[in-house]
DNA sequence: GCATACACTGGTCGATATGACCAGTGGAAC
DNA sequence: GTTCCACTGGTCATATCGACCAGTGTATGC
């Protein structure tokens, strides 16, 4: 019962069968769900149109097109500049992954990847040479403990625990 | 040239493509790329063996879920604690979205989302459950400035700039 | 009790893409 | 000059897609 803004244990299971094998078409989806197919295309589309399946586009791994530094940049603006103009001028540098406006005491954290530390200071730097920016602080992601999952919230969501 | 570990121009223009429009086919990208059918195959091929693309999954957004709201928490851990099972118990939490070791005064990064404030603490607070950790420092993100993009690295693997 | 609305079923249909082949061509490296 | 490799442009059978359809079941409101 697809309420509101709600996710079915269908939907669930739908989105974890797909990203465990996103190779596989909407027939065989509907042979391994045990349901028809047209239920299948039906929930795909609902999904997609409500936004919680934003796309299937490749997912590109940074390290494997050789840029295999992370690091997280925090940035202290000068209040004068807004938030907009900046984000901008990050978004030229290709190596500036992620950008958010975040609370405390830092005012906006970017996520940036790099060759190597070197090139990583070179890119920090590039960072700093945006007007406003008064001051970054910088720590490196030695490990991915956790990679990017949303698997289990959408369980979660689901009621499936 | 597909040198080693590197990226070609068409290879670059391909991800593109596929990124911007998932849907259509190898047949499709081949005719708007000006190239064999074949040709595609084998690139697509080749980009995922490299695992330069690590697959074509769906990308679920966690605010049309109905967790909107995203934070950034930095842990520091007591010394005794592996970083290792401390990944372990924040993987049983599905709020946590991603965690990474970290330089500096913290010992790990984590991503979290949740439905709302009230509820970001009680994540927290799980969080802070877990056995090992001193302290836990939170920042909230208000908006997301550059999402999530790995586009613009891509080309300038390729050297189109 | 009845009518409506909705989701799912299970079936068909034609059009299309897929993955597998093949011989032939061109360029680069040895 | 020869070999290697990528790309071309073509064919082939199979499988899937997206679109339909009537029929069933359930929950809702009148």
């Amino acid at each position: 019962m697809t309420s509101g803004t709600g996710i079915d244990a269908l939907d669930a299971k739908l989105i974890e069968l797909l990203e465990a094998e996103p190779r596989i078409g909407v027939l065989e989806c509907a042979r391994r769900l045990g349901v028809a197919r047209g239920t299948v295309q039906a929930r795909l589309d609902k999904l997609i149109a409500r936004g919680v399946v934003r796309d299937f586009g490749p997912r590109v791994d940074p390290a494997a097109l050789g840029y295999p530094v992370t690091a997280f940049v925090t940035l202290e603006l000068r209040q004068a500049v807004g938030h907009q103009p900046m984000a901008q001028r990050l978004a030229r540098i290709p190596e500036v992954l992620e950008a958010h406006t975040v609370t405390g005491a830092g005012d906006m954290l970017c996520r940036i990847v790099a060759r190597t530390n070197a090139e990583l200071q070179d890119v920090i730097d590039r960072v700093l040479a945006s007007e406003g920016v008064l001051r970054a602080t910088t720590v490196i992601a030695l490990a991915e403990q956790i990679p990017h999952r949303t698997l289990p919230l959408v369980k979660e969501a689901a009621g499936l625990n």
